[in-house]
DNA sequence: TGATAAAGTTAGGTATACCAAACAAAATCG
DNA sequence: CGATTTTGTTTGGTATACCTAACTTTATCA
C-alpha cells in the first residue's frame, strides 16, 4: 500500500498522529517523551508505533532523532484534529457538556464517525447558528429543556416574538 | 470483579451482548452460528467469546447449548441497543444521512459515547422536534442548507411566520 | 572532557481478538 | 437406526498494542 487515509489506520496509529501534530505545532518537532507524555503510554511503546508510522510514510524518523510529520502524515493527522474539534464543540456548545467531559468523549467519536458525518455535523451547527429560527438564545433554551423545566404557553409565545423581532432587527 | 457495566466490557464484548439480545429477542435463544453471521466472524471466534462472558455472568452458557443473556448481560445490551439507536436516529433523522451511512457510524459511536452524552443527544432531539421554533419543518430546512441553497430574506421571513401561526394553531 | 542524567531503543512478555483447519457433538433424514 | 449434514469446539497461529526492564545513545554541565 503507498497511499494512506485515515481508514486505513488503527485508531492507535490515528492517535499517535494527531499528538504528534499538536506537538510539532507547538515545538517545530516532536520527540518520543513528548509522544509518550501525552499519549499516557510508555517511550518503549512509542518507538515501534514510529517505525510502523515511518514505514508508511507517514512521518520523518530516524532512530534517535527527531520526529515530525511528512504531507501526507499531515493531511490525516489535520483530518483526525478537525474532526475531534468539530465533535467537541458540538458536545460542549450545543449539547452543553461540561469541557472535561466534551472532550473525553470526542476523543473516542473521532475514530467513529467518518468523514460524511463530520461534514454534516459541521453544517449542522452551522445551520443552527444560521437560521434565523434558532441561533445561540435557541441554544440556550435547550439548558432549560434538559434540566426537565417546562416552558408555559407565555413563555413560548414571548420567545417566539423575540425570535422574530431579532430577525427584522437583523436586517437593518 | 462481580459487577459489571458498558465500561468494563471491550467493544468487542459489547458487540456480543448487543449481537446476542437482538437474535434472542428474534429466535427465544442465540446460537454461536447466528452470533458468527451477525457480527460477520467464524464460528470458532465466538466460542472463546462466550466462555468470557459466561464467567463475567454476563450469558448464560453451557457447551452445545443454547445461550441466553442473565439479567446483568440483558441491561448491558439493552444500553448499548439504546446507545446505537439513539446515535442512528441523530445521523438519520436530523443530519439526514442515508440509512445505510448512519446505521454504520451508529455501530462505532455506540462504542465512543458515554451514557450521558447519549442522554444529552436524546434530551436535544426531543427538544428540536418539542420547541415550537424548531420541529420537523425546521429540520426540512436543513437539506436545503445541506445542499449549499442560500434562502433570502423572503423565503426567511415567510418561514417565520408558518411558524409562529403554526404554534398560534396548535394551541387551539 | 568526562561523569551523570535524560532520552531513546531493544528484547521478552502479556492480553485481546481474530483466523484456519482439524475435530467432536448434535440434528436431520432416507 | 445409521449415514450425512450441520453446528459447535479445539488447537495453533497471526496481528495489534501495550508493558517491564535492561541497555544504548545523546545531552548536560561541573
Amino acid at each position: 500500500m503507498t497511499h494512506f487515509t485515515v481508514r486505513d489506520l488503527s485508531e492507535s496509529m490515528q492517535d499517535y498522529l494527531e499528538a504528534i501534530l499538536a506537538i510539532q505545532e507547538k515545538n517545530q518537532v516532536a520527540r518520543v517523551k513528548d509522544i509518550a507524555e501525552k499519549l499516557d503510554i510508555l517511550k518503549g511503546s512509542v518507538t515501534g508505533a514510529l517505525k510502523n508510522l515511518a514505514e508508511k510514510g507517514l512521518i520523518n524518523y530516524e532512530p534517535y532523532s527527531f520526529i515530525t510529520l511528512t504531507e501526507q502524515g499531515k493531511a490525516i493527522a489535520g483530518e483526525i484534529t478537525r474532526r475531534h474539534r468539530v465533535i467537541r464543540d458540538f458536545l460542549q456548545c450545543i449539547l452543553l457538556m461540561d469541557p472535561e467531559a466534551a472532550d473525553q468523549n470526542a476523543c473516542r467519536m473521532e475514530h467513529a464517525m467518518d468523514r460524511e458525518a463530520v461534514n454534516r455535523l459541521v453544517a449542522f451547527i452551522e445551520y443552527i447558528y444560521n437560521c434565523p429560527r434558532t441561533g445561540a438564545d435557541w441554544i440556550d433554551g435547550f439548558v432549560r429543556y434538559f434540566s426537565g423545566l417546562k416552558e408555559n404557553e407565555k413563555d413560548c409565545r414571548a420567545c417566539l416574538e423575540r425570535c422574530v423581532k431579532k430577525y427584522e432587527k437583523n436586517l437593518k
